[in-house]
DNA sequence: CTGAAAGCGCTTACAG
DNA sequence: CTGAAAGCGCTTACAG
């Protein structure tokens, strides 16, 4: 059962497939077609269930109404959420999204650019990693419009969302400075992306505005993409080897895993141990204590990334680069 | 900047495209090009950076090398995890996934079939939804590998991938009837869907299999898609109203909004009352105490779903259609 | 061993 | 008010 084309249609309604293309684009105003052969055709295409093949259609004009999303893992409760709602916004203004991970591997990056652009993809959201900023300059070259989120590649010129996280950092260790602490370890992964950097950067700051000295053993790398066993391995023998009195975890997933092991270990969280999450979780909350955390605004982050795309994808010229840094929230739970 | 095209090669090789396309798709051998000719033009496509426009590809070929995916809400953990991983095996035999979710919706998950349709994906993944039987069916009837996976529409004859949910329920409640338990309550969804009612009777089969008599006040439908607080609401109601003693969650979401409902309430899960989750969720082991669940293998699901596409894809004749039901374990936990 | 040409299903400048 | 025709970038049956 072959599908119906164009020409079908034409050949139905008796008139030329020029014809039908005006009517099915909505110029058959703007092109002066009859009332009569409009309402024929389109009571044509009713019945018939024809649909334009989109593929015909990108190849003849060069784009698709489809923003490819390239996230870092849509596994990630992150990540998901805000394809979730970039989806949703970008949906009610005609365009389709899809997304694919990149697993933090260049190569799959690379590979997932070259795949959108091949199929013409209208506009890029990346959480991009470092190593691409060649493809992702390439994409700028061709005046397609990219805007960077969650991270930052300093050296490209483009669009960027994303949250403050060196302040964001600096204020979580400052709320633990405050509640008397001394030996704050911030557990961390060992990607060297800018945002994962600042929040680092924040901690050490907060520490040295406050007179207490860094000492490097608090201050934990996790390899990116090591079973969680490890991590959990790890985390252990920092507690063990140390004492800690609070802790920052840099990512969510690495806060499950310590939560893990404060369970293990039955280091309960009271105000002679202190932990403070990022980018919130639904084991946070729910935790017993519950977790503070520091939230991004996920909601105005994909609500500014699409406003971005779609003033971009409005307007013949290349708009004027933004960076848009959205603070981050402390939420102290108890 | 425009883009390369197999046209611009030719020139530049001074071949036809036709030699070109040969070279390009692995035919060259089969063609016998000279093996000047294929190193010549390889040399050039390297250095020109050319990549197919699949876009023309696949209006010419009629396929993608794209599989869809179609899930109910790609934030909810369940399928964002089974994305991932699908996403992960697709990828390592040449396919793509591109994803979408339906929130539940009718509309939207038509809307999407269309969608992939016109661009001529090769094969479906659906966790659907009644309603779409219809649109399934004609995908059916042009012969596209269709895998339903999560539900199943009996009504249509394709291919299943999904856990026996009766069984894993009868013996969730099984196990809190060994406990002494006697007010078990159920709190699931409203929506219509096969797998949720199999939980729903291995619920009830359980209760009359003990002889403990079906009380329908403990059995709470929450209605889809409303929000939070409300379903926060209606099921601290049930606690307050019943006496109960155990309780089952028909989906990790509702158990986390059940286990804040339970924080709220000081009400301790502990001998004298059981909780157990469905799907797990990171909450769930990390809680105190961690919740027993119902987990469905998604790494199992996952590898049948991409072996069952594979195959089809593989096959030039229409296989017989499989339903493959993977029993969902109960993971006891204290 | 290699190429000219048709055709996939559209859109649109041009002509009448 | 409407249509014939070119062209988007490929693949492939056919010819030599």
């Amino acid at each position: 059962m072959k599908a119906l084309s164009i020409k079908d249609i034409a050949l139905k309604a008796k008139v030329s497939i020029t014809t039908v293309s005006f009517i099915i684009n909505g110029k058959a105003k703007e092109k002066s077609i009859s009332d009569a052969v409009i309402k024929k055709v389109q009571k044509i295409i009713a019945e018939s269930g024809y649909k334009p093949n989109q593929i015909a259609r990108s190849l003849r004009t060069g784009n698709s109404n489809i923003i490819g999303l390239i996230v870092e893992d849509i596994s990630n409760s992150f990540f998901s959420r805000i394809a979730r709602l970039i989806e949703d916004k970008a949906y009610k203004k005609g365009y389709k999204i899809i997304y694919s991970s990149t697993e933090n591997s260049v190569e799959k990056a690379q590979e997932l650019i070259t795949m959108f652009k091949s199929r013409k993809v209208d506009a890029y959201i990346i959480s991009p990693i470092k190593g691409i900023e060649e493809d992702i300059q390439i994409l700028l070259n061709e005046n397609k419009p990219v805007i960077l989120f969650d991270r930052n590649l300093p050296e490209l010129n483009t669009n960027y969302v994303g949250a403050n996280h060196f302040v964001a950092s600096h204020q979580a260790i400052e709320s633990f400075i405050k509640q008397g602490k001394k030996n704050i370890a911030l557990v961390t992964t060992d990607i060297n992306v800018q945002q994962i950097i600042e929040r680092a950067e924040g901690y050490k700051k907060a520490l040295a505005d406050h007179a207490i000295p860094f000492d490097e053993e608090l201050l934990l790398k996790i390899p990116f993409n090591q079973a969680e066993a490890d991590t959990i391995k790890q985390i252990k023998q920092l507690f063990k080897n140390k004492k800690v009195d609070a802790v920052l975890f840099a990512t969510n997933y690495l806060a499950i895993s310590g939560l893990k092991v404060l369970k293990e270990l039955h280091q309960t969280i009271d105000e002679n141990f202190a932990v403070i999450g990022y980018d919130d979780h639904e084991a946070f909350e729910l935790h017993t204590p519950s977790i503070s955390t520091i939230q991004q605004p996920l909601e105005e982050i994909a609500e500014t990334i699409i406003k971005l795309i779609l003033n971009q994808l409005a307007s013949k010229n290349k708009l004027p680069d933004q960076q848009i840094i959205i603070p981050a929230k402390l939420i102290l739970r108890k």
